[in-house]
DNA sequence: ATCCTCCCCTAC
DNA sequence: TAAGGTAGGGGAGGAT
């Protein structure tokens, strides 16, 4: 068995172990299903925090002809976070259309070990065995059997004193504490395995994403009598029940009635916080944000899971997809919740396609959801709770008065603990309650907005509407966790970090801003170390914030920023518990100029003020701290610029791009020009002289051109020196690998294409190869598909590098329907086809990449969505043919 | 009166 | 051990 397992995986992957054998740095885990070993390469982008391996460990395991263990071959850099990461493998491959999680099917104890727990899988395909391999590893099997064995989660109620951690376990000696005191990558590593952050990132990703549906060609639904008379308008409100849980618990129907809660671990120390917990778990009074002590306390029997996240990913793709295949308005509100507007007859019921909706989402994600209907979004969202869990519920206007009596004012959206406990001192616990107090006396305790809002709540109005498309008006990062500095040097390093992830998810979204706020968490005086590990305690917040007049996203600039900003607070950076960095007023990246300006930026000032430049405009409000920030302190926008010693590392002027320099924001140009003593401006005018007097013929291309050379000379003289290497703190390759986890490819597809070029330069050099010439762009999708195969020869690249490169120009607008598209379809699908026959064998990981992609893209367009749909199946019939299984993407 | 900053609160 | 984020809205109070 084992011979044929090797041989198998040396046919599949001859070419993964030749790049392995080239030094290239993989991941991988063996995962048993329909024996076949699965590879991802390196990127955090894909690793979703697996174990990375050094390539040997393949190629020894074949020398060997054994499956030798991974633990000895594990990236060092890598080892102390992933191997407690839990296993996702089974997110990779699925069963016959069931994704079932393998490793999360497993009851872990503590004490097992990741490799242990592979061993012990590995068996499950060796039944008759007689290689070493299965004989060694029967024991270890029968350990997992008696233990750990999915089926002891059959009988594990009525074992009521234990509780069972279901989730892959590394082994705890591995473990070191987890701060920014001993990981150099805290800030990268820490947002891997953050829920709060998931949930925080994932509304915006769906928000994102509708845009781009509402922007492509397709959206159904869409009503297309206008005869809006007859129609009357209903919100649905849609919530999937305790998601986190649902979607962990979805292969185990056997845990559906047990109390089940979702949790990053199981130590029996217990002061891990549960994240979310079944409704039979809540009915021993266990909530979300408890520490599973307490937790355990109140249920014994409580199975704990670990987060899956890729499997929320999932399932949330899902949800969204059914969503938007019913209706045309969806508000997403977060992963696992959304609004939908719909137009009714005025006969239709508007249960019907609630029920509908909610039918499918079971029968695609096997995780049920409820649904609330009502008149406007606060009665849909108010409905919603009275439909928990896996109902439906209406609120008629008719009925409106009569449910909203008994509520009490906690359930209303924007009343928190702070609101309920200020009106529970005047009496007030219900809506009828609420509905005696005049809306003045209300604005007079609340605030106007709050008090006007809450007059009209309780009464059941509101006047809200259903919004596909938000604008994002701030973009940040924070970390109130781990979170301890014992020098200054520690708290810098940790600011850059900050700033490299800020400008990240700025890159990501395409924006800029104006306003940069640092917002810093201190420990209280007197208060002890926090109850929870590492936790920020009770802490003092200060922030304070900074417009420059000019909008960035540059980690230079934010690092610059941050930095002074951090300094003006004068801390103790060991009483420091927790940073944050957001940015507002935000503004679109030029798409055009920007990769452009800013590198030779970033060269101008990492050559000319390696001090950094100085923001011009700085507003510091009153607050507490502000007496310990002397104004001296405060930089000017003048004093930065006066200090004539830098003009010693000035850039010779004949080396300046003029044509950044023109764009620059007036004060700094000014600053500029003050550091060259004015020769800036002369040259500039007898320039622009020099400029009318020409023709005015020169093209737009040619002026990029030049730029480009400038640039590339200007880099050129630029990088031996020293300046360059004083820069590369800045460099976008610097943030580049690492963060890279953070970007959602749909945005990376998203970004203008400069943006994206200069994204993928950064990539492995085999991902990049490509870029391609305007002119192979034209009309590629009408061709016959072998003039595909002619543009992939001419190009020398793979698939996947053709579609991240030409996202954009692959949503073409095309009526469906039309003869046009159908060609295209037909086509492409051709082209698919043999494109998969041709890689099966040698290269499933471009196979896997070119439908992740697909999928991702099919969310803009109707078009790539059917090419998706029609050329999907075909691969999944060619991996069950070669492999056995499905793959799951 | 209006804008801005520094908070706080809320929701997921 | 554990991973207490993210973003919007709004109020208080100061600056203009």
């Amino acid at each position: 068995m084992l011979s044929f397992f090797i041989k198998k995986f040396q046919l599949c992957y001859r070419n993964i172990v030749y790049k392995l054998k080239q030094g290239m740095l993989l991941f991988f885990k063996l995962g048993i299903v329909h024996s076949v070993v699965i590879v991802l390469f390196e990127s955090r982008a894909f690793s979703h925090g697996l174990p990375v391996v050094k390539p040997d460990w393949i190629a020894d395991s074949i020398a060997a002809n054994t499956l030798l263990s991974w633990v000895p071959y594990q990236l060092v850099e890598h080892a102390v976070t992933e191997t407690s990461k839990q296993l996702k493998l089974s997110a990779f491959f699925s069963e016959k259309g069931i994704s079932r999680s393998h490793h999360q099917g497993i009851l872990i104890q503590n004490e097992t070990s990741l490799s242990d727990k592979c061993k012990g899988e590995s068996t499950e395909l060796t039944l008759s065995g007689t290689d070493n391999f299965s004989q060694e590893n029967s024991q270890e099997s029968k350990h997992i059997d008696t233990n750990d064995e999915l089926k002891d989660v059959k009988s594990e109620s009525e074992e009521d004193c234990s509780t069972s951690y279901v989730a892959g376990k590394s082994s705890d000696h591995l473990n070191r504490p987890h701060s920014t005191l001993t990981d150099p990558n805290f800030v990268e590593n820490y947002f891997k395995y953050s829920r709060l952050h998931f949930i925080g990132t994932w509304r915006n990703r769906y928000r994102k994403r509708f845009f781009n549906f509402l922007s492509g060609t397709g959206s159904k639904n869409n009503n297309p009598n206008n005869d809006t008379e007859n129609l009357r308008r209903i919100v649905i409100h849609i919530d999937m029940d305790c998601f986190f849980v649902s979607v962990v618990i979805r292969n185990f129907p056997d845990l559906l009635d047990k109390p089940v809660a979702v949790c990053h671990s199981n130590n029996p120390k217990g002061t891990a916080e549960i994240s979310s917990a079944n409704y039979p778990a809540r009915s021993y009074g266990i909530k979300a944000g408890m520490f599973v002590r307490d937790a355990k306390a109140r249920c014994p029997h409580l199975t704990i899971f670990s987060y899956d996240f890729s499997a929320y990913e999932e399932v949330a793709d899902q949800f969204y997809s059914i969503l938007h295949k019913h209706c045309k308005k969806v508000q997403a509100v977060s992963c696992d919740e959304a609004f939908l507007a719909v137009s009714l007859s005025l006969n239709d019921n508007p249960e019907n396609i609630a029920e509908i909706i909610r039918k499918e989402i079971f029968e695609t994600t096997r995780c049920t959801a409820s649904a609330g209907i009502g008149e406007n979004m606060l009665l849909a969202r108010l409905a919603t709770k009275s439909a928990k869990p896996n109902g439906q519920c209406f609120i008629p206007l008719d009925k409106v008065n009569e449910y909203l009596d008994k509520l009490p004012i906690s359930a209303l959206p924007g009343v928190g603990y702070n609101v309920e406990e200020k009106l529970r001192m005047k009496e007030v616990e219900t809506c009828s309650q609420l509905r005696t107090i005049s809306k003045d006396v209300l604005q007079k305790d609340l605030g106007s907005k709050m008090g006007d809002m809450l007059w009209n709540y309780c009464r059941g109005i509101d006047h809200s509407a259903v919004e596909a498309v938000q604008e994002t008006k701030s973009i940040g990062a924070e970390v109130n966790w781990g979170v301890r500095f014992k020098d200054s040097k520690d708290s810098e390093n940790f600011l850059m970090n900050l700033c490299k992830e800020v400008s990240l998810r700025l890159h990501g979204c395409g924006v800029q801003g104006r306003t940069i706020t640092l917002k810093v968490k201190v420990r209280k005086k007197g208060a002890g170390e926090p109850v929870k590990y590492m936790g920020c305690g009770d802490c003092e917040t200060i922030s304070r914030s900074l417009t420059v007049p000019g909008a960035i996203n540059d980690v230079g600039s934010l690092h610059r920023i941050a930095k002074q900003t951090f300094a003006s607070f004068h801390l103790d950076v060991k009483e420091v518990r927790g940073v944050g960095l957001k940015l507002s007023r935000l503004e679109l990246d030029n798409p055009s100029r920007k990769g452009i300006e800013e590198s030779r930026l970033e060269l101008l000032f990492s050559s000319a003020t390696r001090k950094g430049k100085q923001p011009v405009e700085q507003s510091c409000s009153t607050n507490h701290s502000r007496e310990d920030a002397p104004s001296g302190a405060r930089p000017s926008s003048s004093s930065a610029v006066s200090q004539g010693s830098n003009i010693s590392e000035l850039p010779p002027l004949s080396h300046i791009d003029l044509d950044v320099v023109r764009n620059l924001p007036p004060e700094i140009f000014l600053e500029m020009n003050g550091l060259y003593k004015g020769e800036l401006r002369k040259i500039l005018e007898s320039q622009q002289q020099e400029k009318e007097y020409n023709s005015e013929s020169v093209e737009r291309k040619d002026c990029r051109q030049q730029d480009q050379e400038i640039s590339t000379r200007m880099q050129r003289e630029l990088e031996p020196s020293e300046a360059s290497c004083s820069k590369s703190n800045y460099c976008k390759s610097d943030l580049m690998p690492g963060s890279l986890s953070q970007v959602d490819f749909s945005i990376l597809e998203n970004l203008p294409d400069e943006v994206r070029t200069d994204i993928l330069k950064q990539l492995p050099p085999h991902r990049v190869e490509n870029q391609f010439p305007e002119s192979s762009k034209s009309n590629l999708s009408l061709g016959s598909h072998s003039k595909w195969f002619e543009m992939l020869r001419v190009q020398n690249c793979l698939l996947s590098e053709f579609l991240l490169s030409n996202a954009t120009f692959l949503t073409p607008n095309i009526s469906p329907s039309s003869e046009e598209w159908d060609a295209i379809v037909v086509n492409s699908c051709e082209f698919m086809k043999e494109y998969i026959r041709q890689k099966i064998e040698s290269d499933i990981e471009e196979l896997y990449n070119c439908f992740r992609l697909l999928k991702r893209l099919s969310s803009k367009s109707s078009l790539l969505l059917e090419f998706y749909d029609r050329t999907l199946p075909l691969l999944q019939a060619s991996i069950g043919e070669h492999y056995g299984g499905k793959l799951h993407l």
